[in-house]
DNA sequence: CTGAAAGCGCTTACAG
DNA sequence: CTGAAAGCGCTTACAG
């Protein structure tokens, strides 16, 4: 058990080593104006008094607290924890602290954590933001004058800025992979929520698939389950020869759905994810994915932040990492281009 | 761009309200003892000035910081994930902030971010501790005067409070499944990492395994490569019939490896993974796992620091989430009990 | 290089 | 129910 003691001051550290707590307060942040002796001396009065720094005071007095925000919509996906985990990455080697809430996609609560963050007084914040956020958003961390960076959802580039993606170049990749391969009635399977994310990748399949070809889009929860269960309505009628997936997580859900209905996925119809999960590798067959480096992105994100902290001026700036198609088994001709009709196993 | 301005302060509204400073904060804690019309006037005030409370002075006059720390090992792995959202509604609930820290099972770093923690003047922490944490660790905490709660991992029961989940039952249920089944030859795949859920499954295995069975420990780094890699070498020589895994991402690694040999898992070969990921269902064959629940550890977690932190004396506290067997595709009859040799598919 | 003083924005007794 | 004062632990000029 942690045995609460009466705290360590600076100044108990001062009259420990005989100067005043100026000169104490110097040697804590490191400063070249303290003589080496003097230094030794504070400094072994710290270690034999067992003094912890208190951030909090210093920040009072200092008006920056070397902490920052990180606000997410879903932990649970991967992949921002993976993008997580650049962020944090970055701001451990500059010993900053970061705090973390998750919003579920709840804006709601998105705007009460922005407000609690501010009220702990973060130096700024990361958000990717929740499904359906607007500029009301920006206004907000406006007025509590709360510096943001946007990351992987974008509410506006004008007004603050961007780390991201390019999910319109991965899906022109994808779609004219599908294309080489004979494919002509390409499906995208996208989410139901609204955001950046899902707007620059649906741009980027109407565009690449061009006006000679159809365009179908369906929109489901972006589930393991969901993904499994529309296996069986995309295949009735006259179906699609293969699909683009929002994510890897509903591709590997229509994956095994079809499966099920005992399609062979990369002969008989062919697939695609997008974010290319380490699962993705090990599925059969192995999923064909964009590559979306979440990690990369998050550093990208801590970076811009810094960056703005150091000079709050300046226009809004943006980063965004390339998108890789990373072909594997689940893609494959088109049956109907080779003048077959799709096989069925079973 | 969030505009930078001088901070209003609660004197600011209490001249605003044209009342004495300590009424407002009274109101901003909301205090009964202000007067309903009174209350009306600061909030009225506070509203128009767009004043932001000040939680870090606040912490520095009261001592207590509405902050915890969250540690732990590794962010990517799903299993983590979900736990750090556990833990992080339950502090939501409590309009308590979370900093949160990522080892990558390094005890230095671990060290460092206790430390960085405790100048932030958390309340406490929870740590799922780094492998190769030893007492020492809770010595670096106690003497930083840091309320601990160890989560999933633990070093020490007697010396503080755990949330953690019964492995050792899992095992049993994955080693008695096997055996009803007619295996005898039951590999565990473990880790390459000292830690206690590491020694909880290894003790697991071997009383469940008994005195008239083999015990077959192999020891590989949790990934999928490594689970993948690892199908020739245990399929060599007089390979076992069956194989537990400390966790599914080894296991749906391995999983891919037989099958890539020409194995038929579920016929020829059984395998068992730990933690029940949502992949879990989707793989081929889907894979029997055993489900430990780690966003009910996390809550546990968080409560048992919350109970710690309103009273800080009392013997340490532990609570152990049930595992469950989840019986799926992977596992079936052993081949040679049935008096069948290995099948292979050509 | 060092010391004495003021102040960051709050909360806590203590009077009234 | 409200007001005046002190103090949490630091940093920042300002002198020396």
């Amino acid at each position: 058990m942690a045995t609460t003691r009466k705290r360590v001051t600076l100044l108990d550290v001062a009259r420990h080593a005989g100067v005043s707590r100026a000169t104490a307060s110097l040697v804590v942040r490191q400063s070249p104006l303290v003589g080496e002796t003097t230094r030794q001396r504070v400094v072994e009065a710290m270690r034999s008094l067992g003094y912890v720094y208190n951030a909090g005071a210093a920040r009072l007095r200092r008006g920056t607290s070397r902490t920052v925000g990180v606000i997410v919509p879903n932990l649970r996906n991967p992949f921002f924890a993976e993008m997580l985990d650049g962020i944090e990455t970055v701001f451990d080697t500059e010993d900053m602290a970061v705090m973390l809430a998750n919003t579920h996609e709840d804006r709601a609560k998105q705007d009460a954590f922005v407000r609690r963050m501010r009220e702990h007084d973060v130096d700024g914040v990361i958000v990717c933001p929740a499904a359906g956020s607007d500029e009301s958003f920006l206004e907000t961390t406006d007025t509590l004058g709360l510096t943001v960076v946007q990351a992987l959802r974008w509410i506006s580039q004008d007004r603050s800025d961007y780390a991201g993606t390019n999910y319109a170049d991965g899906m022109r990749q994808a779609v004219e992979h599908l294309k080489e391969l004979g494919h002509r009635r390409i499906a995208f399977v996208a989410g139901d929520r609204q955001h950046s994310a899902f707007r620059d990748r649906l741009e980027g399949y109407r565009n690449a698939i061009g006006p000679e070809a159809e365009t179908i889009v369906v929109k489901v929860p972006l589930t393991h389950e969901d993904g499994r269960a529309l296996a069986g309505t995309l295949m009735r009628q006259t179906p699609p020869s293969a699909a683009i997936c929002f994510n890897d997580v509903v591709a590997l859900g229509l994956l095994r759905g079809l499966f099920d209905l005992g399609v062979d996925v990369g002969r008989d119809f062919s697939l695609v994810g997008f974010d290319n999960v380490p699962e993705a590798a090990l599925s059969r067959p192995a999923l064909t994915s964009v590559t979306t480096n979440p990690f990369a992105i998050g550093e990208a994100a801590a970076r811009l932040l810094l960056r703005r902290l150091a000079d709050p001026e300046g226009a809004p700036k943006r980063t965004i990492e390339p998108t890789r198609l990373v072909i594997r088994e689940s893609t494959g001709p088109c049956p109907e281009s080779q003048a077959h009709a799709p096989k069925r196993r079973g």
